[in-house]
DNA sequence: CGCTCCCTTGATACATTTCAAGCGTTGTGG
DNA sequence: CCACAACGCTTGAAATGTATCAAGGGAGCG
């Protein structure tokens, strides 16, 4: 019997704890990890955990986007970020009770999910993965650091831009509703959809306002605006 | 020679690594561990290190007060999170090449210095050391994003009394200037102080102009504020 | 066809920022 | 010991960016 995951994706943190769990373990806990990870698969809006859920599983996202967002007791939401493919999700919620945040699937989406008690076996036995995890988490919270300094200082249009540009692939960005990039970004629908309709006059964007779909034309024009506060400040004039 | 950091504090990372250490390394490689901590101190205003640098150390902050920031290359600034006692500085930097943000002493400050590659090699060694360190990852994690929500759902009123509450100890906040709130919670100096004067005069807290100090005189009433919208919105009748 | 959903756009309201002046304390040097 | 500057804070008036409210358009779908 072949000893490995059978995905074997380089980018797929379980894939390759898994590898590397072949040296380490002996084969009946091999195929004890192994056997744990289950392959599942969530509809567009389907939720994949909501935020006060018991914490059981982590998902790693194969394919598809996920968006994660949080919310206060009075019901005012805020969205987190959006997660794409490779993405982990709900490690965050690792050893604690429940999760501190919601996850709802954008498109249909497919995900490997794993118990949170086999991961911390996992550790328990594969100093490697521990490493791995750490680098992880660390990414993860500098990444979550860098929005939050983001949030707390750029304007809508710097927002708006720094999105684009942070979650687009090829110029092309995530299917995300103008609600959605406004909960993520701290703005309202109706100025995330001013903005984008500026850009769009002045050519920076390509998007269409029937489909959920947003493409850079110009990247360098559009960087300039999320950097630096005087060209970002006048947006109108973008000539 | 006993085998013990010679701190021993319970709420002290380090010292519990070392005392669980005890039971995994061998003696030779305690000791390393032990030998490479180093106790300093920083001046208030002192640097502990700044975004950008090559990052080397580790802090834990025995006494004192910091302010983590980061800023954009066009020189604004965003407050992230004051650091007390017991916090862990810098962890965010494990296994990267630079600091992604900048600790600075609000007062004087008293720390233990740890260098990244020991603490990597002693989570080689120390299973229980991973998880600890997970945990406080995962833990740092769910703070900054409950302050993303923050930021980005709370009006000022909102955040200045949720700063408040979550920063004191005994009903009292740390040394901080209005600036630095206002840094930390993507609001103005000057809308800070309005906020807080309001707060006086409704007598929820005692907040001298002169001092860099705050105390919270109405908890429950204060909660009220951050937590329900209807409320907050309307901080000026106070009745 | 009529419904819903998402998006756009305009007018208005409002919270916060910006700009500006002034106050009290602290520390320094003559 | 007193002037003086520096600093942090407060407060007001005006400016401004974004939210809110409202109306309407277009695509998809039963």
């Amino acid at each position: 019997m072949a000893k490995s995951c059978s995905c074997l994706q380089r980018q797929c943190i379980l894939c390759e704890t898994l590898s590397t769990a072949q040296d380490e373990c002996t084969e009946q806990q091999f195929c004890e990890i192994e056997g744990s990870i289950s392959k599942d698969v969530y509809r567009a809006n389907e939720w994949l955990f909501q935020q006060g859920m018991p914490a059981r599983d982590l998902f790693i996202l194969k394919y598809g986007h996920v968006k994660l967002s949080s919310s206060l007791p009075d019901g005012r939401c805020h969205g987190l970020r959006l997660a794409g493919p490779w993405s982990v999700l709900g490690i965050e919620a690792l050893g604690m009770e429940s999760y501190p945040f919601s996850a709802v699937a954008l498109t249909d989406v497919q995900v490997c999910t794993f118990r949170h008690r086999d991961m911390l076996a996992a550790l328990e036995n594969n100093p490697k993965t521990s490493l791995k995890l750490v680098t992880m988490l660390n990414a993860e919270l500098r990444r979550s650091m860098e929005q939050l300094r983001n949030i707390g200082v750029l304007h809508a249009s710097e927002r708006v831009a720094w999105f684009l540009l942070s979650t687009a692939v090829d110029n092309t960005c995530p299917p995300v509703s103008r609600s959605d990039m406004a909960e993520i970004l701290g703005l309202t629908m109706e100025t995330v959809s001013r903005v984008l309709s500026r850009l769009r006059q002045c050519g920076l964007v390509d998007a269409p306002s029937n489909r959920r779909s947003v493409r850079i034309l110009d990247p360098e024009r559009l960087e300039a605006l999320c950097g630096d506060t005087r060209q970002a400040q006048l947006p109108l004039n973008c000539a």
